[in-house]
DNA sequence: TTGAAAGCGGTACCAT
DNA sequence: ATGGTACCGCTTTCAA
């Protein structure tokens, strides 16, 4: 009863070694039988003598000497922004993660913690990824791409405003969005366009390109635009709000359907009238919008999914030479309800 | 001009022997200086030879032989449940994602695709992960536990409704949500309560512990609580509106905010007032609360932050035999606007 | 101050 | 059908 009670009181890590000598084989035969490799025959009894060996000690092979080996991991890198962005990014992500899961990688994902773009590639290439997927915001560097390719890394994919030299870059235009909203704007009449710009950190990489579209759209057309910067908070919006009529727009883009809602509540209190007095269209599509009286306007944004992203990267392992997609990565579209 | 115009097209990734070679080195001495050794001296001149080697290679380390040689790694392994749970919880994954690579953690999301708990724990146990931080809705048993310690884990904690054997659990209560929301409209009179029950798979897990204690509450006072599956979608939510009045309730806690704003919008299509007819409350305090008409009342719920529980990760890594932490993890705590 | 060498845990080639 | 063994890249004694 004094003793140690089950063999799981054992301190050490059981390896492939101990295996083997509990089964009354080599290694080798164990990394055989447990790998069911191909080439090499074992006889039944054999098999069985291992598998039992390892099952009794709990044997879990060790990843980091797998790879060592094997001169590459299964690792794609996910360099992680600071910033939560929504919704609909989050999901994508996590569709994302799934997806390659799926496919047997193994998602790292890094935040590079203020490290610069080379540094961070650096620290990343020490995983020795066989794939690296940037989702925007993060910088990355034709010397960083570089860095990873020589590391190892088989697909080095950006998805972001731009090229990056030496990735495989999928653009993804930010642009389209404002573009879509001041569009349909213009096409309902309004000229003076307000442009709300969140003041949250991390998000000017999407509010800015949004606001060039926005304005590429709309001022060759004779409208004006203005940029509104608005902290997502009750208080700011209000102070936004109280100084509406002084702003003269008949018409708002609010970056999305939060900010949107944000800035219609405190329109509707001040007593401005939507649309009649001032229009207002999100994006997004989220299902909030629809909830608002009035419905809410929205610019529909169809992203690719995780899964064709995920699809993208297993190819791109897989034949690292093969031709860059070029797939429209984003469509956007004007969803017209009530508010404008 | 037809040569290889940069060295950085050779294709072997450059070791520490290739460093040590063009320094006219031994590896150790590479290894001594690369990580500033202190418990052995290298004259400066050295020193810079070897940086300047590394530099021009543009070495980076291995991090597989590293730890395989160390014998541990910086890993801690996320099991990341499939669906996506609400802007409050992705925050907080994203908050600690950031903490725990501030403290210098590797973290590694890994789901497990419907393999069972055990067979989980030793996939992740193949990673040799310094630590495993499950939250909620993942299974993890004590063997899986036992798996994971054997594998070199100082440190398995579960953030869930129950503890699990072996594991450094945090019991966090999901029916304390549903008890303050019950309380709320007990106080207020209220004797018929409804309760949203999402349908979207997986939030069962925490839809089910927040009816409980709201059953758990509400009954000994005397009142009903009857349970009302619904889907995030305006269709569903008219169906129910639309047999409201039968159902004979006179409030309803609704899940969360986003639900509560969904079911509000409904009722009042259906003009059924709030809160005279039929008093709403949700959760979370989501800021979307504070723009509806009525204002809606909520629960507000103060989790652990993201860096506290990085914190704690860190703290039984270092010291694997302390005492578990006893801290109340979640306050909850009900806000009244207007909508009760 | 520096170098030689063992060894971490697997895998796969070459013998037997 | 199985075993011996070199090797993946790095760290860390131990000697010189």
């Amino acid at each position: 009863m004094s003793q140690t009670p089950r063999q799981s009181a054992e301190r050490s890590v059981p390896t492939s070694a101990d295996v083997a000598r509990l089964a009354g084989v080599s290694r080798a035969t164990v990394s055989y039988v447990l790998n069911d490799t191909a080439s090499v025959r074992i006889s039944e009894p054999t098999r069985r003598r291992v598998r039992e060996a390892a099952e009794e000690l709990g044997y879990v092979p060790h990843a980091a000497a797998r790879s060592l080996r094997a001169g590459h991991t299964r690792i794609v890198l996910l360099p992680t922004a600071h910033v939560p962005i929504g919704p609909l990014y989050s999901r994508f992500i996590n569709e994302l993660q799934w997806a390659l899961r799926r496919l047997d990688y193994t998602v790292v994902q890094h935040g590079s913690l203020g490290l610069d773009g080379d540094a961070a590639a650096r620290a990343w290439a020490e995983l020795r990824p066989v794939a690296v997927l940037s989702l925007g915001g993060i910088a990355l560097t034709p010397q960083g791409v570089e860095v990873l390719k020589r590391s190892g890394a088989k697909a080095v994919i950006t998805l972001g405003p731009q090229h990056v030299d030496g990735a495989h870059s999928l653009v993804v235009d930010q642009r389209e969005i404002g573009s879509r909203a001041a569009e349909h704007l213009l096409e309902r009449g309004y000229r003076r366009i307000g442009v709300i710009m969140p003041e949250e950190p991390g998000l000017d990489l999407f509010s800015e390109p949004r606001l060039a579209g926005a304005r590429q759209t709309a001022e060759p057309a004779g409208a004006t635009v203005r940029p509104l910067p608005l902290a997502y908070d009750e208080g700011a919006a209000n102070a936004l709000a109280a100084r509406w009529r002084g702003l003269g727009l008949d018409a708002v883009y609010a970056y999305n359907d939060e900010y949107a809602m944000l800035l219609m509540r405190a329109l509707q209190d001040t007593g401005i009238g939507i649309p009649d007095e001032t229009a207002v269209i999100g994006a997004d599509d989220l299902l909030l919008g629809r909830l608002l009286r009035p419905r809410l306007s929205t610019v529909r944004i169809d992203m690719v999914t995780g899964e064709h992203l995920a699809e993208l990267v297993d190819r791109v392992v897989r034949d690292p030479g093969g031709a860059p997609e070029r797939r429209d990565l984003m469509g956007a579209e004007a969803v017209r309800r009530e508010s404008t």
